[in-house]
DNA sequence: CTCTAATCGAGACGGTACGTCGCGTCTTACG
DNA sequence: CGTAAGACGCGACGTACCGTCTCGATTAGAG
């Protein structure tokens, strides 16, 4: 029907406000698969599943979604978007130990949410669309200097990361959100930055 | 949780013998799911299709393993247990340098058997399959004072040098094999060894 | 048991108008065992025949009906309704070697058909079917006076009735029509009726 | 179209003596089959289960039956061996009424397991095992002057005794041995031999 | 009373059909 | 006239059973 010249996240973000029903039903189904990825693993969600818990028709879902998949990256970018705003940061600033913090605050909050993002099925996807934030934010962002290839740096930050905070996610009572921030911060942003700062005791925390 | 030293792996392993049909079977259907991982994606590959390229008939599957995933499992283990008795010592051995160098030289001998794991669908249990015989490995091995929880040492060192090997595998012609070990080396060995070790005051303990 | 008067063929007929191509796909899966079972023994006949033969899906064969059974139980009910509507009047009927002598031509003429329905794992369903429609019918006629249960005499009639036919269908090039109409007169109707005019020659045939 | 005049069960019967452990394992499968045919309908019967209630291996059915309906033919012969000692005689003796009186006594004395043989999947076979012994006796016997088919004669009696036996084991409370031994009398063998031979001009004859 | 060969149990195997389930398309009927 | 409801084609799944086969272990019956 529609002649789509983008991929497809584009289509996601610029047709939205065209239709009022269109953005009903998009928000009803976004807040369908938050709602069943809290109680079941993404693959072991249904279509159907969705649809119903979203009070919309069957062919609806593909209307606005070719995939579960695709439904999963929209609610994904939501989601990451608001939690990149600070991580990217991360790599830049000065002081990146309010950033972890804030970071780390921001997923103990949302502990749920990112409990089932991160695990289960959905980990892959979630990971790919971090990885494609990240990497189009990078490039907006003035390349400081550093030591290995930047693509490399986006990929590696942003998967251990995701390892990091998944890991933590499933102990969240065992370890307070600054222990984790420091950790992130020394474990992985500063052997990012400094060439080899680690090696001598100048990590970036304190 | 529990401590089971050898989790199920050898459960596998030890029954096997007893009839000369089964071992035919299970190799050849090990065999088979190698073959096709190097044409397909994990999650597009049918168990029709891997009981056909093992010539073994269709039911016999599931005499040997109850999922797809449960025969990836094995396979991985396997593929595992040989790059994992150079990629462990890392963490203790004094010249690190060495074992990565001929961990990154073993991946790109098999670089499409490592390309098909690491990639697609399979990456997950792939991942799952390395950190529980890291785990293993690391209970056995004497723990040297890290600064760092020692389960999430193991996570974190499987899960990233997982992802630089296979952000590696895309794009092998441009970084040679030393490089690549270099940079795991610093960018993740290092900052685990190194470092103050009583930086967070007895982290490992809850 | 029960006496539900209409059992369940009415069920199945009064919910399929509501949709067009539920009437296409039954009316295909109809045919398409009704043309396999000229060719193969009913108990011989795969669904998966059926749905190719009827050019539908496999998975469509269930939603139309739970068994190979129940879709034979619907092709037969079909068949036998237009072939009741001649031997049941032969009870009644004060000619019955009319009605006798059409049945047989009936049969005659539709020979492969019979010959498929009567022969074959297909002949005890069909009889049962037979049974219930008859049944059925002699409910809503007046019961004339029958020195044997009312019951007992559907099932025998229709039972000694169907063997009958179906040693005729295996050697009809032997017997002419008529023939065996009188044979189904006197030996099965007379008996029934005359309390004991068979003994005396006072058969209804003539 | 070879004339055998016994046709299958004779080879069943002769090869039996050899050795003592194939009449165990005989013994032990003819039973497991009448015991199951009072639980279970036929066709839902497994050889698995046969050989497990009979406590033979399972390889070991194949090496007396090929099929689960020969198992049956076999338990079938013997049932019927016995009870067609007395019904076959009706069509010959003049006293048929005494005959017929001991028929459906037998019957009512082995209630279980003639409704298990007469019911469920297994009539099919019975009455085919049932016709062809009935058809081996009846060329044994000198022919009385029938007014119809020979063959057709003891197909009728037979298939009707059936359908009669199997009605009256559904409702054996309602009615005595000796009224169904009447209505057998009057409504299938005097019909086959009282009135006139020549009413259709030698019938027999082709 | 021994020895040899037939029979047995156990169960893995290739094969085939089953009935279920989910996807993504496409038609129908209704508001 | 557009949206829900859902039937449909497709195809993989996991299960069940069949009939064949390969093993040793046992045991019957011939010598």
């Amino acid at each position: 029907m529609e002649a789509r010249i983008l991929p497809r996240n584009l289509q996601r973000q610029d047709n939205a406000p065209t239709d009022a029903r269109q953005v009903r039903s998009r928000k009803a189904l976004t807040g369908a698969m938050l709602a069943l990825l809290e109680e079941t693993p993404f693959d072991q969600v249904t279509i159907r599943e969705i649809t119903a818990r979203a009070g919309t028709g069957y062919a609806t879902f593909f209307r606005h979604y070719p995939d579960k998949e695709a439904l999963l990256g929209d609610v994904a970018s939501q989601e990451i978007a608001s939690l990149l705003a600070m991580t990217l940061p991360i790599l830049c600033s000065a002081s990146s130990a309010e950033t972890t913090r804030a970071l780390c605050q921001h997923v103990a909050e949302h502990r749920t949410l990112w409990s089932a993002l991160l695990t289960g099925g959905a980990a892959g996807i979630l990971r790919e669309e971090f990885i494609r934030q990240a990497r189009d934010l990078a490039i907006g962002m003035a390349q400081p200097d550093i030591w290995l290839p930047a693509d490399l740096a986006v990929v590696y930050a942003t998967g251990a990361t995701i390892d990091l905070l998944a890991w933590w996610l499933a102990r969240m009572e065992d370890y307070p959100a600054h222990q984790i921030a420091a950790i992130l911060d020394r474990l992985i942003i500063a052997p990012l930055l400094g060439g080899r700062a680690d090696l001598f005791g100048k990590t970036t925390s304190n």
